[in-house]
Formats: structure tokens, sequence, C-alpha cells
DNA sequence: AATCGCCGCAACCGCCCGGTT
DNA sequence: AAACCGGGCGGTTGCGGCGAT
């Protein structure tokens, strides 16, 4: 079954955004909403795809959006969420404010990459390069020729490793009872080391808000997608 | 002044997923 | 259950700007 196209590719713009083009897509949606991208072109007189509109509007055009330059509070969040939550972009961008996950995704590949690699950091392991290479070489050594069966996979087919995210200071063995335990658990903002940033919630009493976890569970709604 | 190569960023593409029919 | 649709995501591309030669 194929699927039908997203737009008639043949009478569509393609390429940059004319200055035009930005003020029918802002109008449209500033008197109508959002609504079904499919049909916002036509609506809105524009001769473009649909979820070129959408994407117009998402990473440009929307007036909360925080242009300029990223701040060094912010590249710490970027590096810290990444090591955590790899290049899930749009989660990231949920933790940033104004920023988008396109333009998160291109500071990245442009600028992060590049300074982790300088201080010797592999970018996708976030261990250093040394470290990753070593480790590399003993999977290689243990494990032998690449379509040998590893010994867990022998042992346990159905060991499931799925990523579990946990706050960092979260003691599974404390005796205390959760609610008491409230003020060894950190903030979002502190669990990632910037905790005198505006968002820091410490003294307040989102204990254990750690990437959307209230209590160690995972709060869908805190994570904001765009 | 002209050319070349690199870099950054805006935009596109293909795929996936969830909801609806 | 299958087909279809729309929205969303991550990877990739291509163009324009800018510095080096």
């Amino acid at each position: 079954m194929g699927r039908s196209p997203c737009c008639e590719k043949a009478h569509t713009n393609k390429g940059a955004w004319t200055k035009e083009e930005d003020d029918r897509l802002v109008a449209h949606i500033q008197a109508h909403g959002e609504g079904c991208w499919r049909s916002l072109p036509r609506a809105a007189g524009l001769l473009r795809c649909g979820k070129s509109c959408r994407l117009r509007w998402i990473n440009y055009l929307r007036p909360d959006l925080k242009r300029g330059n990223f701040t060094d509070e912010e590249d710490e969040l970027i590096i810290k969420l990444h090591s955590l939550l790899g290049n899930k972009w749009s989660l990231i961008a949920g933790r940033l404010p104004g920023r988008t996950d396109n333009e998160i995704k291109n500071y990245w590949n442009t600028h992060i990459r590049k300074k982790l690699l300088n201080q010797g950091i592999d970018p996708s392991s976030h261990r250093s390069i040394k470290e990753a290479t070593v480790e590399e070489e003993r999977m290689v050594e243990g494990f032998g020729f690449k379509n040998q069966k590893q010994p867990d996979e022998e042992k346990c087919p159905d060991l499931n490793l799925e990523l579990q995210i946990c706050p960092p200071s979260y003691q599974h063995s404390s005796p205390q009872p959760l609610e008491k335990r409230g003020r060894e658990m950190l903030c979002f903002y502190c669990s990632l080391g910037v905790e005198n940033s505006k968002g820091c919630s410490c003294s307040g009493n989102s204990r254990g808000d750690f990437l959307g976890l209230k209590n160690g569970v995972l709060e869908y709604r805190s994570l904001n997608m765009k």
C-alpha cells in the first residue's frame, strides 16, 4: 500500500521562504489557528506543502521563539540532556523554552559535537574517546567474531534492555519512606548541575522533578513535545 | 577582484506512529 | 483487522555567507 503524497509536488514552491509567504502564513494562523496543516496552504493562499508550512511556523515564525546565541547554561543543559536522552531532539527542546528541535539539532552538529571532540569526549557516548576505544576492543576480544552470539543473549533470550531514566540522587535502598526522602532528591535543574538557573525549584515543593519524574515516576505531560 | 573551500543553518525527505474510518 | 490520514521526528541536503588564497 503506497501513501498518498502530502501535497501536489508539481504545484508547490520549494526552498527559502519569502517575506510575503511568511506574512501570509502568520496572518492565517493568527486568524484561524494551526488547524489542519494539509489544507492550510490552500486556505492561506500559499503554494507550499503543508509540512513545509508547519516547519516554517514551528521553527521560525512562532512568536514565543527565542532567537540568538545559545548561552553557556543552555550548552550545559543540552549536553547533559543528550547524554541522558540521545538524539531525542524534541524532548531536549521541550526542556529549553523558546528553542526548537531543529535549532538544537543544528547547534549540536555544528558546535557542541566539535567542542566535545576537542575535549576528547565522544559525543555519542559522552565518554572519553580513549575509554570508548578500549571498551570497544574489549568487546571484540570478549565476543570474538561479530556474528557469534553474545553470552548474555544465550543465557537470557528475553532480557529486557529498555532504557530506564532515574534521578541521579535517588537512593533505592534508602530505608526512609519516599515522602521523607524528599530533600535527598534534586530538582530537575540541580540534577543537571545548573542549580542556580532560573528554573531551579529546590526551594519550592517540587522535589524529585527530574526529567518530569515525580517521585521517580515519569510524568509525560511535563516533557513538552514541540 | 576572482575563485575556492569550508561552515552554518534553513528546509526537505522518508519513515514512523497514533488515531480514525 | 486493514487501510488511510495527518502529525511529528530524526537524518540529510543544499544554498548562501565568509574567510583564505
